[in-house]
DNA sequence: ATGGTCGGTCCCCGA
């Protein structure tokens, strides 16, 4: 049996509703993180993707950030909506869901990661803690031997091979050696990204700026990530970013990535 | 073509 997951930053669910569901409709994934929903959870378009046989859980706020998890296989628990470590945080980044499973649980988070730009300054140093919470917390997840995918837009360029233009970057928040450091700590914890592993594949991005034509001149990034811990890992059969949404209309700056586990 | 991104909004801010 396999089981797909997807990680997508739709930048509005609102905005974003008929893509969503089309893709849904078409690719009819498993479980879906999806990020940027900009949306209080009462406000979420939870009827129409119930009607697609999803389980809907979200951890939204107002106009900003948001997150959820969409599942046909039942959701037996969401054990967090809040990013450990600092219960108090204002802002809607993370939300972690255990889900049942064939083989048996698979827990499964969603991840917001902030985008820490201007760099440096207070924003990036926001960035920064917020990956040491992150770590802290995968850590934990490990010591729970079960297969876990943390699922996300981490705002991370792992690597010169994720960006067309790497020097176009130098000094952004999402490239900077800090963050890149920071990403590879969680990594070696014992965590693999799923789509690095996968040999040989270069400048394949998740990620084009709606500005100055990032799109029609491939020009993109990949910030968009899949993190497994060992039971995870062993499981995985495939990872593909899905360039489909990207160019249809009213898409979102984002696409998805779906990764296939033996699960 | 002296322009050129979106989305959510207390009309700018965040990405």
């Amino acid at each position: 049996m396999t089981l797909t997951l997807a990680s997508w930053n739709v930048n509005s669910i609102k905005a974003r509703l008929p893509n969503v569901l089309d893709w849904l409709k078409e690719k009819s994934p498993d479980i879906v993180c999806l990020q940027e929903i900009k949306t209080v959870d009462d406000a979420f378009p939870r009827l129409e993707i119930e009607d697609l046989g999803y389980n809907v859980e979200t951890a939204g706020q107002k106009s900003y950030n948001g997150v959820a998890i969409l599942s046909k296989l039942p959701i037996e628990e969401i054990a967090h909506r809040v990013l450990p470590g600092n219960e108090d945080e204002p802002q809607a980044r993370y939300i972690e869901a255990v889900i049942a499973a064939e083989t048996g649980p698979v827990r499964c988070a969603s991840i917001y990661l902030p985008n820490g730009n201007p760099a440096p300054g207070p924003k990036y140093e926001y960035k920064l803690a917020w990956m040491e919470r992150l770590k802290a917390h995968a850590a934990e997840l490990l010591k729970l031997e079960e297969p876990v995918i943390l699922a996300g837009d981490y705002n991370i360029i792992p690597r010169d091979d994720d960006v067309h233009d790497a020097a176009a970057w130098a000094g952004d928040a999402l490239i900077r050696e800090e963050s890149r450091d920071a990403f590879a700590a969680i990594k070696w914890l014992g965590y693999t990204e799923a789509f690095e592993q996968a040999d040989g594949r270069a400048h394949q991005y998740t990620f084009w700026d709606y500005q100055a034509g990032a799109w029609p001149k491939n020009n993109g990034i990949r910030i968009d990530h899949l993190l497994l811990s060992p039971k995870a890992a062993d499981r995985l059969e495939s990872v593909e970013i899905d360039r489909g949404p990207r160019g249809k209309e009213k898409a979102s700056d984002h696409t998805p990535i779906v990764g296939a586990f033996r699960l």
